[in-house]
RNA sequence: GCCGACGUAGCUCAGGGGUAGAGCGCUUCCUUGGUAAGGAAGAGGUCAGGGGUUCAAAUCCCCUCGUUGGCUCCA
């Protein structure tokens, strides 16, 4: 008699079951081993308890530990297990939010009078896993908002009131698992039983609601898995993570370096992080050139009247260095932040006409902002930094075009570094918050939809942010996973119909009319500085083959062969191959260990043997000898080796 | 900018109220050695900077600077 509901799988398959079936009975009726790993369950868009039930017709995706919304959900429910097992280990701590991150969950703590230290840590995961293994079911229950605020009045947790404060009244759920009750909007797993390894990061401090006037709690960062064996590897990667960090890795290659008295953000690039800085330089430069871009080259300063214009002082002028004043009253400039203002003014220099659009400027630009010096981080958050900038004036009917040749020129920079796997996030206004924003609503729509449209033909994997646009307009940026699948903001695509409009930039059309282009401002990189550090991190120093500041070394066996390794190293810089020759006194083993070190690509061992026949043995960083090449046959195949990488 | 931690030789770090330690690196000498560390000797530090407590401070306290984990921010 029961009635039925039809559910469409993501296989397309349609079954039908009673009403009222939840995912998980949808799941028992595939396969056991299916259920047994079921998280939640995807009804119609939304992410619901597995064990739900489905009242109406629906999509139905069945949430894994293989799905991101699995893995969320499973975290979620990891940060109520652990807030149990606070509250058994520490009773009346209070809870602000715990929600699932990118890699695990957090919750914010008071622990009121009671010490929390590092050394209670293994105590609290303990307990954690004693309590997953009750596996207590996730109950799920709708509360009146009264309900709500009596309950946790009565517990005296001020957090969750102030948080119930701002619900619906009718909305309001609780979970509870074991003896902990929270309030809750779900998902959560089915119950304590998945979780099977925990492990908590770090301690931090966060202010209740990130507002620094408010009380401090403590942030507690955990992780789990559903295997043992997850978390370990998990462990692993992070120490891999650490093992890649730039900053150590660029003071090991003596790539770059800080100086206290420089000032801190200001990075200076030593002779080998130059060489591999302008090796990318220089890669893109041909990219540009082959497009059709034309280097310019601008000051590093500006009158302040230029950031007046182009609205960048008002909106960062407090923020920023501060105005340098000159001996002439009245006159001052500013550090450059961005580049756009000074290719405005480029093309400000005579009149334009439509037939010379798109006109396409490029500079590697010096940029000086001023970030709040909590913020600084290596490479990748500075004071000082290169922009791979430059700004497209075109008419509004190339805008697609361009755009789309832009994508092109960012997807081949990332082919060629080895970043596979990007996604392209499109960031628009908040439509809530219009205010942060300058220009019209009607140039704004029209830039949002051409950055959509053309994110969409290009078949770019996308996500769109709402409130991640730039005050003057919506951006597309360019998120890579490195080789330890960590997400960075590379590339970033920008249209602005404001700059223009500010800068009162015109050309005149084919109807003899002014017209108004419109400005592409881009930068693959990002910023040289950043996109150095990522790459670092991504390839763990090993850089590929033609960015390599030092791709050889040349490892003479005693200094009777001193003449040939010179004769050899010679040879090898009339062929653009770059590196050292290692004559100190000390034995091949010692020079191997040391070029090893330095994670160079190529040691070339000569001799006697060499010498004799015109020859170097060759050894590859971290795969040991290769045998003796003819040093011509080197050469090709070093050459080879670079064409390959650079496709 | 805010909260916490940290700052000892070029690097990695030990020490800790009573005149500064190690390993690596560096310099010199010996050694001329065939695929991841040859041997010996030597140089090198106002213990981040400033102030205080003390007979005595690298060590305890305060401030500043810097680094770092977070929060907030990011043209």
């Amino acid at each position: 008699m029961s009635e039925l509901i039809k559910v469409t799988l993501p296989d397309g398959s349609e079954r039908e079951y009673p009403k009222g079936s939840s995912g998980m009975d949808i799941a028992m009726s595939i396969s056991e081993g299916l259920a047994r790993n079921v998280l939640a369950a995807k009804v119609s868009g939304e992410i619901v308890d597995a064990n739900r039930g489905i009242d109406s017709d629906a999509k139905v995706q069945l949430l894994t530990w293989n799905d991101l919304e699995g893995k969320s959900t499973f975290w979620h429910s990891s940060a109520h297990l652990m807030a149990e097992a606070l509250e058994a280990l520490y009773p009346g701590v209070k809870f602000g939010i715990g929600p699932a991150i990118e890699g695990g969950f957090y919750y914010d703590v008071d622990f009121g009078d009671q010490e929390f230290n590092s050394q209670d840590l293994k105590q609290l995961e303990d307990k954690m896993l004693e309590l997953a293994r009750g596996k207590n079911s996730y109950e799920r229950t709708e509360v009146s908002k009264a309900e709500a605020e009596k309950y946790f009045l009565e517990k005296g947790d001020e957090y969750k009131l102030d948080l119930i404060k701002d619900l619906e009244d009718g909305t309001i759920t609780f979970y509870k698992q074991g003896n902990f009750t929270d309030l809750c909007r779900g998902p959560h797993i089915p119950n304590t039983g998945f979780i099977k390894a925990a492990k908590i990061l770090n301690v931090a401090a966060a202010y209740w609601r990130g507002d620094e006037k408010n009380k401090q709690l403590t942030r507690l960062y955990g992780i789990t898995f559903p295997k043992q064996k997850e978390l370990t590897e998990h462990m692993e990667m992070l120490e891999e993570a650490k093992k890649r960090d730039h900053r150590k890795i660029g003071q090991e290659l003596e790539l770059f370096a800080f100086s206290e008295k420089v000032g801190m953000g200001l990075p200076l690039w030593l002779p080998k992080g130059t060489a591999l800085r302008e090796r990318l330089e220089q890669f893109l430069r041909k990219a540009q050139t082959k497009a059709g871009y034309s280097p310019v080259i601008t000051p590093h300063i500006g009158n302040k009247n230029l950031y007046i214009t182009s609205g960048h002082y008002e909106k960062y002028g407090a923020d920023s260095f501060q105005p340098i004043s000159t001996p002439k009253e009245g006159e001052e400039f500013m550090l450059k932040p961005m580049n756009c203002p000074h290719h405005c003014e480029i093309y400000k220099v005579r009149p334009r006409s439509y037939k010379e659009l798109p006109l396409r400027l490029a500079e590697f630009g010096n940029v000086y902002r001023y970030e709040q010096s909590g913020e600084l981080h290596g490479l990748t958050r500075v004071r000082s930094f290169t922009v791979d900038d430059a700004h497209i004036f075109c008419r509004p009917d190339q805008v697609e075009e361009e755009f789309k040749a832009v994508i092109d020129l960012v997807l081949y920079v990332f082919k060629s570094l080895g970043f596979e796997n990007f996604t392209a996030q499109i960031s628009l206004r908040d439509p809530d918050d219009k205010e942060k924003y300058i220009g019209e609503d009607e140039a704004w729509d029209k830039a949002e939809a051409a950055i959509i449209k053309t994110a969409a033909e290009k078949g770019l994997p996308t996500v769109v942010e709402l409130g991640e646009a730039a005050f003057y307009g919506p951006k597309l940026d360019f998120m890579v996973r490195d080789a330890l699948n960590r997400s960075w903001q590379l590339g970033t695509i920008q249209v602005d119909y404001q700059l223009p409009e500010r800068f009162e930039l015109e050309y005149i059309g084919a109807d003899n009319e002014k017209h108004r282009p419109v400005m592409i401002h881009r930068a693959p990189f990002g910023s040289m500085e950043r996109f150095v550090a990522v790459l670092i991190e991504h390839c763990a120093g090993n850089f590929p083959l033609w960015l390599t500041p030092e791709q050889v070394a040349i490892l003479p066996i005693s200094e009777k062969y001193q003449d040939y390794a010179e004769a050899v190293f010679n040879q090898l810089k009339e062929h653009d191959v770059t590196g050292y020759l290692d004559e100190r006194d000390e034995k091949i083993g010692r020079k191997i260990r040391d070029a090893e070190m330095k994670k160079v690509p190529f040691m070339l061992i000569v001799g006697e043997k060499e010498q004799e026949t015109g020859s170097v043995s060759v050894r590859e960083h971290t795969k040991g000898d290769l045998g003796s090449l003819k040093l011509d046959e080197f050469i090709a195949m070093f050459d080879s080796r670079v064409a390959a990488e650079l496709g």
